[in-house]
DNA sequence: GTGGTCTAGACCACA
DNA sequence: GTGGTCTAGACCACA
């Protein structure tokens, strides 16, 4: 977990973290009442700048995902799953929505977008790492 | 063309103004010589400030789909639409490998993805507006 | 004469047409007392904003080159060609000193510099049109 | 690096700046990786306004020279050196193009532009700054 | 601390 | 009329 994060990403690196969390959370990777690690260990081992991670964390706690006890660590809050999955779809909804909107401003045929939603949906691809070759073949 | 700003999106307002104009390039309603209405002109239409727009028409020109004729005005480039056919695809594919990639993240699973991408393909909204009803019913 | 304009170049019309009028008076081509085509002439042939074409035959009037005739038209200066001579000699010096000393800020070797200059008088191309096929092979 | 701005200068100060980054980065004095300096520092020595200093680092963004880590500061691309090198050289043949162009559409003898070149190479001056006496003494 | 966005407004070059 | 440059300063996102 969390050895996703790329700091050329476009995408903020908190916002990674964050999402990297609440993934693995809706995927029952993180189990309920689970500990993370600690914001210390996470910053050496993925060199981020610890306040970026205790940023994500702080995010998290504050929707629900997660709850710390002082002295011990930072937990998975034990009805965090739904949620997770809740905001995750209407994550990726709001998402979905804009993109193809954009496509049909710019009059992409909607089979175009059919088919590299298709190829999309058979890969299994880091969403912040560089593009994969089979993605890279449908930009040309 | 260019009513669709939207001033409380998280998108920057020159980006959208950037993508209203490569969009309506790609979709054939800017026609290649074609001139562009004034700064002064859009920004009194749309209330933003001049400098803001100057700001997107300069990137445009620097990505080759605008050029300037001084005291004259901004002109489509000859051999925009190609190019912005081109560019507007490549980032729909990044986008989508972005979004797709976090529903598998998430583990939502594909069908789910498949039943949001036909709904959003049945619309024909603005991408930074608010979302439309039927959008959603599915954050639900 | 002043068929070379090109509204497509970074040198500004009026200056593309002060130059023009000027290398003619340097080169012998307007001879001392010859009469200038009208504004109008001009202004119709070129497809160039009178107010440009008027603003550079001021400007040649006030540094000497022309003077006018109400109602008859705009001459060539009897002295003006030895004038020309010096201030063209003045602006290559000036201009050349700039890109010879950006090619040593850019730590470009002065040999390269040398053969670039060597291909240059080779030619007889216009300033501001496109660069001519032998140029072109030089910026690979 | 940087301390050669001329504020007085025909040659924007965003152009300027520029042009020193990218001779910088060809000469090898800014390495790959290397961190540039805050646009606050910047703007504070050179007492330029960080919104100059900031336009002149997204076009070298844009351009691919440098690239940005949020938070962190702007950084020279591993690969611009090569770039850099290609895009100064062509830059200097297109503009040594225009001026020798320009001496020969004023018929001046070509004996003429190589002496003024080789005392030109002869120094190492500033490109925007007041013309060395050298090449003063030339222009009378 | 870092850079990015946006507004406001002066002033200029150009056609 | 057209766009370009530059300053000043507010406010924000990010690390």
């Amino acid at each position: 977990m969390l050895e996703k994060i790329n700091i050329r990403s476009s995408v903020p690196v908190y916002v990674q973290i964050e999402n990297e969390v609440r993934f693995a959370i809706a995927a029952g990777k993180l189990k309920p009442e689970e500990k993370l690690p600690s914001v210390r260990e996470l910053s050496e081992r993925l060199e981020i700048n610890p306040n970026t991670i205790a940023k994500s964390f702080r995010d998290l706690e504050m929707m629900g995902y997660l709850y710390t006890l002082r002295g011990r660590g930072i937990f998975v809050d034990a009805k965090a799953r739904d949620k997770c999955k809740r905001d995750c779809r209407r994550a990726v909804v709001k998402r979905l929505h804009e993109v193809i909107a954009e496509a049909r401003a710019a009059s992409m045929p909607r089979t175009e977008v059919n088919e590299i939603v298709k190829v999309c949906q058979g890969l299994d691809s880091n969403p912040y790492g560089e593009l994969p070759k089979e993605i890279q073949a449908l930009t040309r």
